[in-house]
DNA sequence: AATAATTTAGTAATTATTACAAATGTGGTT
DNA sequence: AACCACATTTGTAATAATTACTAAATTATT
């Protein structure tokens, strides 16, 4: 059930807690980029001890040692997402979510070119999501 | 003094106040990304009666009307910027200024292709910057 | 100058995050 | 398996950014 999440943290020489395992699990299987909150009352279903600060605690060291990034949007929250490969993001500023987007931008390099010592990329897209596009159509 | 300004609210149908007006110079001259609180401390000076509030209140109307975009690449709190063409940007996690970037990404038209109708896009990219690697290397 | 509608200033309330300290749990050693 | 040094978890308190609210002042218009 936690080998992977076990094994991870292992390589990271990050402490083996439970409530690690459940965020880490939580982040890999709900790739809907939760916030702390989110991620909290979620899983405090199952574990109604957990404290929110041990939420906090545990995104700040699973993204200090790259298992996963946080991801800064929506400008009011941080989020979180399971590292998997690079990949961009899209907001609806209509119902919220955050989508995943794969594109990749061939000017990365470039930046290197300017003289900046480059270590994380995100692309952010605004906008009206698809389904909320589909929405709209239908009342008309 | 101020007439640049005025005519931007003017066109963009937006009462002219004199705190307005400030604030939208303010951004104009000062292409540094500043933080609401950073805005509100150096109008202070000329303007002891200045209010937190309006300054809340004034980003969020320019925001609106397009004269000016919110940046969330620090994460912990928003930054605004003077809307001029299109651009990206760099935070630099050593000394946290944000910086300019002028990368075009000649994928962006490729992004309706995946459906959703984008509005917003924004680049941004972390890192050390030039002038901290420099003062690394004079350690050295 | 008078008026109606909007904005400002000041304060209170809310929300996200961090700080802290006592209780508990972890990984390694005997 | 019991022991131990150290790290983590909890629960609460503190901070920081932002929003809500209202009386007083200001704007654009007549
Ligand atoms: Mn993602
Ligand atoms: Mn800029
Ligand atoms: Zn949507
Ligand atoms: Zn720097």
């Amino acid at each position: 059930m936690f080998e992977k999440y076990v094994r991870l943290l292992k390589e990271s020489q990050i402490k083996i807690t439970p409530q690690r395992l459940e965020i880490l699990k939580y982040l890999d299987e709900h790739r809907t980029h939760p916030t702390v909150e989110k991620i909290y009352s979620e899983l405090k279903e199952n574990n109604p001890a957990l404290s929110k600060t041990t939420v906090y605690n545990s995104v700040d060291i699973l993204l200090n040692h790259g298992l996963i990034q946080s991801i800064t949007i929506s400008g009011s929250e941080l989020r979180y997402d399971f590292k998997r490969g690079m990949h961009h993001h899209f907001l609806c500023k209509k119902c919220g979510e955050i989508i995943d987007i794969n594109v990749e931008c061939p000017k990365l390099g470039s930046m290197l070119e300017c003289g900046h010592e480059v270590v994380e990329v995100h692309g952010y897209f605004k906008g009206i999501c698809k389904k909320c596009i589909n929405k709209k159509k239908e009342k008309n």
